[in-house]
DNA sequence: CGAGTCAACTGGGTGC
DNA sequence: GCACCCAGTTGACTCG
């Protein structure tokens, strides 16, 4: 079937190797590159040796919480039990602005659409999948607590677009564009 | 420091 | 058996 997330070793390694500035932005949440059931050495046999996958799995960790400072503590990616931390990737203004207008188009992707709209905003289908998850459980939840609180219905889902791209936004500007976004598939022809 | 937000995760269900 | 869905939870992060 086409609904087979890339392979998360090969995705790992490909993305550590490069030392490309625009990879960078998406390493925050490139660990997460899983199938549902979760980061499986050994789905992925004779790819790359378990020792290679659990390096390339902490080496993504690190990026991803420690994006400028290099000398973070190793023991800041564990918690004080010894378990892994877990990421959480912001996504940027415009990769949430046209997830919105996408969602707005229409509320359920196909594969093949997730797929494209992944490869344009530079994510996983994974997270592609679960945002469009969380904005259809978000929308629902929203029109449930409108209807059994009629005084704030005033609130719609325009609103709602709003208030999630605006606080995007005003996030995002703790987030600095990174020259290759502002061209390449960031430029005009992408919009 | 508590509350709110949200991407990621879990678990159960469905369809092919 | 796999991929996807929804509903709910978790945990990192931000803000007042």
């Amino acid at each position: 079937m086409s609904h087979r997330p890339r392979p998360l070793t090969s995705f790992l390694i490909e993305d550590i190797l490069s030392t490309d500035e625009s990879s960078r932005l998406n390493r925050s949440s490139l660990w997460t590159q899983k199938t549902d059931t979760g980061p499986q050495w050994d789905k992925y046999p004779g790819e790359v040796s378990k020792q290679h996958f659990q390096q390339s799995y902490l080496g993504v960790r690190k990026d991803a919480q420690c994006l400028e400072s290099d000398d973070l503590e190793e023991d800041s990616r564990f918690t004080a039990t010894g378990k892994q931390k877990r990421s959480r990737a912001a996504f940027s203004h415009l990769q949430v602005l046209e997830l919105e207008k996408k969602f707005n188009h229409q509320k359920y992707l196909s594969a093949p659409e997730r797929a494209h709209l992944a490869t344009c905003l530079r994510l996983t289908e994974t997270q592609v999948k679960i945002w469009f998850q969380n904005r259809r459980y978000k929308t629902k939840r929203k029109q449930t607590k409108d209807f059994q609180q009629p005084e704030s219905c005033g609130v719609e889902e325009q609103d709602i677009l709003r208030s999630s791209v605006l606080s995007s936004f005003y996030r995002s500007c703790l987030y600095r564009p990174l020259p290759g976004e502002l061209g390449g598939l960031w430029g005009p022809s992408f919009w």
